[in-house]
DNA sequence: TATGAATGAGAGTTCATTCAT
DNA sequence: CATGAATGAACTCTCATTCAT
């Protein structure tokens, strides 16, 4: 871009041209990693103060702080708040895939693959809790770790309350009180996991209806624990969700 | 009004100590019966600013404002914005229960019953997902509904990235395009649901590993692809997994 | 408003009752008096730190150190900036017309009239230069007083030389060079005050036209200069300018 | 660069060093002119800003990003942004010179030149509001034009009833309703430009006092309306304010 | 001359909470 | 029980300006 001024001064030999285009451009390129240092900097303070005080507890002020900064430095680096957290977000999912790339099977076949595929974005996120944060924007709102555990146990309770017939009815299907307590909780997890993805949206990137899916998984919870059980006759707006 | 009270001190029939503290009684009922009648009406301002903007748009000030209070009154109630929080949340809990305990399944059958359980929970907080951002604590922090779609497009593609190679291994395992988006979307639902488990402390509940059920539903999920290609073995630590 | 809760507790006797009514009249009364005072208050410092630092420089927090305020406080008696710059323009307005409805002319006769109530305007605004910047939200945007005096003397110089083609057009007309300068800076600030009342939409309070006015005030001029010299046929859109 | 100064000092010649000198004095004529034409740039990217949002809306970052410069560049061309602002105040007042200067009447008679002359002026500042806001360092301080208008209405209205009474008066003496309107406009105008020029200074350029001139118009106003009304004495210390 | 980084002050506004009355 | 007042800390973001390079 500078080229153009240097053009105006045609004094210089092209040597001299040459030698000070590929001075300004060492400049440039060490001033540019600088900058990129720096903006890592930033990015690393509000990492740290991101998985310290989640999402909602992070603040310019303190990022800035951990960066050794004063509030406005950062807008040097970032437009605003929610930059910060999309370029977080950008280099959490690059993690993300780097890892899932990484995950290799033991042998090259399909269903190992799928098995690890699976197991390796599953274990990224469950070895960092707070990407998931990022990724769904999930806020703890109020109490640093949900709330108080005096006022959550109870709740806790009647929320297991409204699950517990599933349970029960597993049992009557014959499965051990162990076994219904584990289909159960993955019956649940299935449930939210649903609800989550419709709720932030992320559902629509698969172009998929939670409903839908959570009725297919009770089918085939129902066909595997009681075979014959289930109506033979599929809905016929999801003729082959399972189909292959 | 305490003038009564301390005129019935100084002479004090039997009857008279009696009526008094019946009266007594009466007056403490009835306002205690006022306090809940105003508690619930703080409650009932709680929920309506709840539910139209969110966890985090909720402040005490709104609250009283739409209870016809002042700020200060709401303390006369609760304790603290998380006490709120944590009566709303009871509250949303009691619904639930009651929309569980009134689904019936068409006949008395284990499989249907469970059906029509999980069906009841699931389609409760599909309806009513501020209920379920009260359950796990969902703030949409930043912007109103997560980032800006400029920003949100390439991280959700990025997402979508890490996904792939299960879906791409499921059709190698013989799945239509179609079925394996599908199967795939549950697979992510399943493994997310279980991690909002973990991350809220809420798999404790079910003194469950969120990572061995989802060791689980994969092996499962395998198996249902493909029959026959799991290992007959099954990991000595949960030997019952889905036995009977 | 708070009668329906008197009225849940019928203890209370017919006369009991309205002692109680009288008594927190009064002390709302009180409370409605103070909070007038406070706001008042609110309103003095904020007058004080626009007169001494103009529109421009005055701060929330300025107007909330001047009453001995915390920030906050400020905005449980005016919901913004703008609010307390609205309540001191208002209040201006007030004194403006007090100023004005107390002027009489000696003898009551139109043209007495009309000369006290215009030098009673004009004197409110010559007197008190920061209610003028109120009504016309004119901010001292950069030096305290305008430009640095240095800066500022050619650039005056510059201006009249703008204006000077009228001055000496004036003389030629006859005017002797004191009376021509006298004339010129009529003229200057009538066109001038023309503008600001335009460009301010104040004009269209007036529903009047600048461009036009000004024509008949140097149309009306020349007239005064040099009679006989103007064009006899006026504009035919605005025919009565001046006339009876 | 400076190397060929330093190469030249040991041995020089008379011829050497005049070529020497010339060269410099080319060089730095040069670059005189170059940095001439980059301020030039500078005060364009200034002036579009201003146009753009005011005086009150530019900002030395805006100003900069428009020259295609860093904001630490500006300084290399002004000192402050004060200055930016009084080139930009030189620059406008050239262009009214020439506007002026450009103005000639059909035929070079002293009341034609005086009224085209004005015209010029008014004109100039007319259709460049922008321009009146840097002579009079006009900033829209709060809302973007004033105040809501919500705020504004019952405002202006109280403003208008201070200046009833004189348009009144005006009827009285014989003016019809619409003559009495613009009149009275033009004397608010009249008056608001007084104080204007007074307020910010201008008047001092003029050597004159706003309180006489007011009067002076007003006399002279009234005379217009009711020839024979006012006193024939003349104020002593303005003998001669509109003889010839 | 020009950059990029940084400062430090400050802007308006919101918040949960406290407390005398 | 409820009010109205007030606190004090926090919020994101903008600004003119400085300075080493």
């Amino acid at each position: 871009m500078d080229v153009h001024l240097h053009e105006l001064t045609p004094v210089l030999s092209e040597a001299d041209a040459q030698a000070a285009q590929q001075q300004l451009q060492q400049r440039q390129q060490r001033q540019l990693a600088m900058s990129d240092t720096r903006r890592a900097l930033v990015l690393d303070a509000a990492r740290s103060v991101f998985a310290e005080k989640g999402v909602g507890g992070a603040s310019i002020r303190e990022i800035a702080r951990r960066a050794s900064y004063t509030p406005g430095a950062i807008y040097s680096y970032f437009d605003s708040k929610e930059a910060i957290y999309a370029a977080l977000l950008a280099e959490s999912l690059e993690r993300l895939n780097q890892e899932v790339a990484a995950a290799r099977p033991p042998k090259v076949q399909p269903h190992l693959t799928l098995s690890a595929k699976a197991q390796a974005w599953f274990g990224f996120y469950a070895r960092n809790p707070r990407d998931l944060d990022l990724g769904f924007y999930l806020v703890q709102g109020l109490a640093p770790r949900g709330l108080t555990s005096e006022l959550n146990q109870p709740l806790n309770a009647r929320l297991h309350d409204a699950l517990r017939p599933c349970e029960q009815a597993m049992q009557a299907m014959g499965l051990s009180p162990e076994a219904a307590l584990r289909e159960n909780t993955a019956l649940f997890a299935h449930g939210v996991g649903l609800l989550l993805l419709q709720h932030t949206g992320r559902i629509r990137m698969f172009g998929q209806s939670a409903e839908l899916l959570f009725q297919a998984y009770v089918d085939q919870l129902v066909d595997r624990l009681s075979p014959g059980e289930r109506a033979p006759v599929p809905a016929p707006d999801q003729p082959d969700l399972f189909g292959r």
